[in-house]
DNA sequence: TCCGTTAGTGTAACTTCTACACTAATAGGT
DNA sequence: ACCTATTAGTGTAGAAGTTACACTAACGGA
């Protein structure tokens, strides 16, 4: 049976746009092309789509390949298909954003002989294709998420201070948050547990130390909860 | 200049989930596939994508064909790319939903000596491919943005009554609103347009005709003003 | 003119949000 | 030992918003 003509065949190519906090500010991940087109230019991690992979599965080769990273709270995007937005030919491109805590996944550069490194988003190189206009689509997403869905955890490390978090709320959405108001908020929520630990080597006050529940969050869910920061 | 491999190329389709709403409850517009496979059975409206026309321009070129529909509000909704979602081969599909007034587009059958129908979503026949899953997708979608966002108007007439407008929100969102409550917050948000028009041909009071005014809302959003039902 | 049906309206109690400033704890320097 | 710098941690009063609730108005049709 052949339903499908050659014609109607095209590339179709993942991207992903990889999210870092560090004290400063929101990061992303980018590689610096090794291949033409756009050799030696900054980019977004992806490449093609093999036939015995699903989108996500590409997703996740792509990133291990090229950034090392594995196991990371990954989701789609949106999907790109400008016609001329790859000079190679027709390719579409399914992209997928991903939170990362930076710590854990440090340089990790040069692995794939490719080099690697985290950019503020806020001082970006210019970038490979239409990489700026699926970064700044992904930039969108993430602040208009972040504030219904407690995906800001993906950022933390596992236990973080109340301050840690109110400051990653701050930098995504840009707006100073009051801090007794959002302490109260947050942890009317009952996601965090208090562990007994705090801060180490700090040269004021040690803050206590916190844990995000995700089954309490999924179980508060099934009873109609809704998380808004 | 060959940097893409033939085996690298897939198919790509489009498909769109067209949402309406008549007095009884939310309808999704389905046809009736002709050819092979699921030949007989309903499907989601879509087709190829073609190598000159970008993935939105697909969307509404085969809604036009299949359902006369035009210049109707289309998303983009997800990316759907299993491997095996279709028996022809390697299929990726990008999903995109829409929504219309449903008086303006009665039935509009055989035009493509194909067979369209309008279904109630909580009553559709089984369908083609995943097309049920990504049915699923699109009615989640639009449960979770019509309160965000004004998107409902799509569905109504231009002049509706405010009752009309109330049915819609509990239609779409499953769930019993108060009327007087409901009307404050609406006008309250000042995005109606009282007419001086009353509903016709009611075997009662008839009821004020409102209009929803879209440059309004825009330069309201300018001004941070954020929409919720 | 009576009946059935939907339109249209206000208020009080409760909940949530906002703005705001001081004391507590610790490390490091003298 | 003590002083300094720095961040942690806490309560409250007023404002704004949300909720729950029931009657009169208007109209067509019998």
């Amino acid at each position: 049976m052949q339903y499908i003509y050659d014609f109607e065949m095209m590339s179709v190519t993942v991207d992903c746009v990889v999210f870092g906090l560090d004290s400063e500010d929101l990061k992303v991940l980018l590689i610096q092309r090794d291949p033409e087109p756009f050799a030696g230019m900054w980019a977004l991690p992806g490449g093609f789509i093999r036939g015995d992979e699903t989108l996500e599965q590409a997703a996740r080769r792509e990133l291990s390949e090229e950034t090392s990273l594995r196991g990371i709270f990954l989701e789609q995007l949106y999907t790109f298909g400008e016609i001329n937005r790859d000079p190679r030919g027709r390719v579409i491109s399914v992209a997928y954003y991903a939170l990362v805590n930076i710590d854990d996944h440090k340089v990790k550069s040069a692995t794939d002989a490719r080099n690697a490194a985290w950019f503020s988003v806020v001082d970006t190189p210019s970038l490979a294709f239409d990489h700026e206009k699926i970064l700044a689509t992904a930039l969108e997403r993430l602040k208009g998420k972040v504030r219904y869905q407690p995906i800001g955890f993906e950022l933390l490390p596992p236990m973080f201070t109340l301050s840690r978090l109110q400051k990653l709320y701050e930098t995504i959405l840009e707006t100073a948050l009051d801090k007794r108001n959002f302490r109260r908020k947050i942890l009317a929520m009952n996601l965090l547990e208090e562990t007994d630990q705090v801060e180490q080597d700090v040269a004021h006050r040690a803050a206590r130390l916190y844990r995000f529940n995700r089954r309490r969050y999924s179980s508060l869910l099934k009873k109609g909860f809704t998380f808004e920061v």
